[in-house]
RNA sequence: GGAGUCGUAGUUCAGUUUGGUUAGAACGCCUGACUGUCACUCAGGAGGUCGCGAGUUCGAGUCUCGUCGAUUCCGCCA
């Protein structure tokens, strides 16, 4: 079908191009139809121009009356000045006078309107997302998507890294998350399983010689979603040979900086801040603290000082091997409702109650436990936490991780609470020094808290001939996560390269040599071909693309997402298959019994 | 797997607490009027399986149970 095809787009017209005739496509946004004048809005994704309709064009004006919303036409006519000027819009200094005017396709009466503050639900919009990417907003964060993964890719080629695509179908792998599984028709009764990431692979390529790779892939994880979790995401994966935590972070850091200065105009920290985990766990409660927060917060341990008191909770605490820990709260107002429903959230996570000092002004010392501490651990208290007149301390006693974790999420209430966050602030740190294991006492044994080819720290390999629960938990790896405003968003490691580390590490949390040798051996017999030492990491793109629009989930980052229930409401998959596909994969459905 | 919230016109919601006349509003849609609008304005109109299924009741949008879907959180996500 011919059609005029437009000289310019609907964002690009200005008073510099008066007078010029012009052809515009696009959708049909707003029709204001004044009885004899018609203006139109004409969108495309550069923007909307205005169309002007007079009367005397009849057959222009005869086609306007009768277009709907999200129509498809060809306008053609003078770019003119207008009589009065709309400055929320960039082309609204001129209009179009429409000489010729035809309709390319209609539409159907949209399901809901196209508009910027939209009302419809995320179920409505998933299901029309072909409507929703309309919108500008929507556009603009696939836009960002698009530019960021250009300068990804220009970054990684001029720091000599090879893009090599990975297998999506490949062996599944029982440690970690649960694979999607894929059916094979040839091998029947076996399946493959979808990448979860190109772990093994990557590291493979590093046998291979590949020295630096990189690539933005997809990888899938059948687990339970939430905000900012679908079933498939896409991540920045890469490894690098001959290197230390330090080459690693280097990269990352060039490359966000990057990102930062095209996308933001904003200059990162040539290096950012680092912390171990050791330190993220007792200062912030959190192996992801988030570092905008005013004064930042920090965990303080006051068993020493509150040790001292003749308070029965305190003693009982430290008898049985428990901390006494808390956070300040500065210059707020904490009112009975306050301490009511910071009581209420230290309970869900079965506390039996919480403890607080409030430091009024004059010296005045408000508190429930008050009663049962001298004046000297008082005043300790106030100078542990530096507090002045008008803070508040909170403090909890307990077991230690359930103490710290609990504080630490009192610390994000508190500063969501009292807008304590600056939302302006991009707060990069690196987390270093995570356990290489954790003892599971419902399983009785050691897991990787990381992944299985995650090299331990030198100084602890020592403790990896040990089985003493708080040695092999106390063992460090080179691994490291990179923490922006809270949010995780790249996880990466040095790997192990050498087969005995490697074995140790497997007898530690009980495989087998022959064990090992099914789960990996492809990987463990091409390490026996020179290995080099090796690391690197993987970056959660969505997650980085929704901070960078600003968003709170990553649904809106992702073109055609899928819900909670990892379903696709436009495309209604996932869907039944014939009985002749089942039967090709000699597959039966297992009905579940009412 | 568990807990919470939501589901009423094309859309967003009110109505559910305390069951009771013809289920309302706004936007959208349709018709008409209007020659400088840009959230056009004005007048009129159409539009409902109250998610679905059972139950309680003289009577259910409203109460109970189940189910489906969306969403938030916990578990889970090396």
């Amino acid at each position: 079908m011919l059609f005029k095809k437009r000289t310019h787009t609907c964002g690009d017209l200005r008073s510099a191009n008066l007078n010029e005739k012009v052809t515009l496509n696009g959708w049909i946004s707003g029709k204001r139809d004044l009885g004899g004048l018609l203006f139109i809005d004409l969108r495309d994704r550069y923007g909307i121009t205005q169309l002007k309709i007079d009367p005397d064009n009849k057959a222009c004006y005869d086609t306007a009356v009768k277009l709907g919303q999200e129509f498809v036409v060809s306008a053609s006519g003078i770019v003119i000045k207008r009589e009065s000027i709309n400055k929320n819009i960039p082309t609204g200094e001129i209009e179009i006078l429409v000489e010729e005017l035809d309709v390319l396709n209609e539409s159907e009466i949209p399901p809901f309107v196209i508009e910027e503050e939209i009302k419809a639900t995320d179920e409505l919009r998933l299901k029309y997302r072909y409507l929703d990417i309309r919108r500008k907003s929507i556009a603009d964060n696939l836009i960002l998507r698009s530019r960021v993964s250009q300068i990804v890719h220009r970054y990684f080629e001029k720091h000599n890294f090879i893009e090599v695509e990975t297998p999506m179908l490949m062996k599944s792998t029982p440690e970690g998350a649960r694979d999607y599984l894929v059916p094979s028709r040839v091998h029947k009764g076996k399946f493959y399983a979808l990448p979860q990431s190109p772990q093994l692979y990557k590291q493979i390529l590093m046998v291979s010689g590949m020295d630096r790779y990189v690539q933005i892939c997809k990888c899938f994880r059948d687990e339970d979603l939430r905000a900012d979790r679908q079933p498939e995401f896409t991540q920045i994966d890469f490894e690098m040979s001959f290197v230390t935590q330090d080459d690693v972070f280097e990269i990352l850091e060039g490359m966000f900086g990057e990102i930062w200065k095209e996308i933001k105009g904003v200059s990162l920290p040539e290096k950012f801040r680092r912390m171990t985990y050791d330190e993220a766990i007792n200062s912030y409660g959190s192996d992801k603290p988030d570092l905008r927060i005013t004064g930042e917060m920090k965990i303080e341990n006051i068993s020493g000082i509150a040790g001292g008191s003749e308070f029965k909770v305190f003693q009982e605490t430290l008898n049985s091997g428990g901390i006494i820990a808390g956070i300040k709260l500065s210059g707020k107002e904490v009112t009975r409702k306050t301490v009511d429903s910071l009581t209420e959230f230290v309970k869900k996570h079965g506390f039996g109650g919480l403890g607080y000092l409030k430091f009024n002004a004059g010296g005045n010392v408000q508190s429930p436990v008050a009663k049962f501490l001298s004046a000297e651990i008082t005043d300790n208290i106030k100078n542990a936490f530096s507090a002045a007149d008008g803070d508040t301390v909170f403090i909890l006693s307990g077991e230690k991780m359930k103490v710290l974790t609990a504080l630490g999420q009192m610390r994000l209430k508190l500063a969501e609470d009292f807008k304590l966050t600056d939302e302006s602030k991009y707060e990069f740190l690196w987390v270093t020094d995570f356990p290489l294991f954790h003892y599971d006492h419902d399983e009785k044994r050691f897991f990787a808290e990381h992944h299985v080819f995650t090299m331990p720290k030198d100084e602890y390999l020592k403790f990896l001939d040990s089985r003493d629960p708080a040695e092999v938990e106390s063992i460090r790896a080179n691994c490291y996560d990179l923490v922006l405003n809270g949010h995780e968003i790249t996880s990466g490691s040095i790997r192990i390269h050498k087969p005995d580390i490697q074995k140790k590490v497997f007898d530690i949390i009980g495989l087998t040599d022959e064990e090992a040798k099914m789960k990996f051996g492809f990987i463990l017999d091409a390490f026996r071909y020179g290995a080099p030492p090796h690391g690197g990491a993987a970056v959660g793109y969505d997650r980085v693309i929704a901070i960078l629009a600003g968003l709170k989930s990553i649904t809106d980052t992702i073109a055609f997402p899928k819900t909670l229930k990892a379903s696709s409401l436009m495309d209604e998959c996932p869907g039944e298959v014939s009985q002749e596909q089942l039967d090709e994969l000699a597959i039966q459905i297992v009905k579940k019994e009412a």
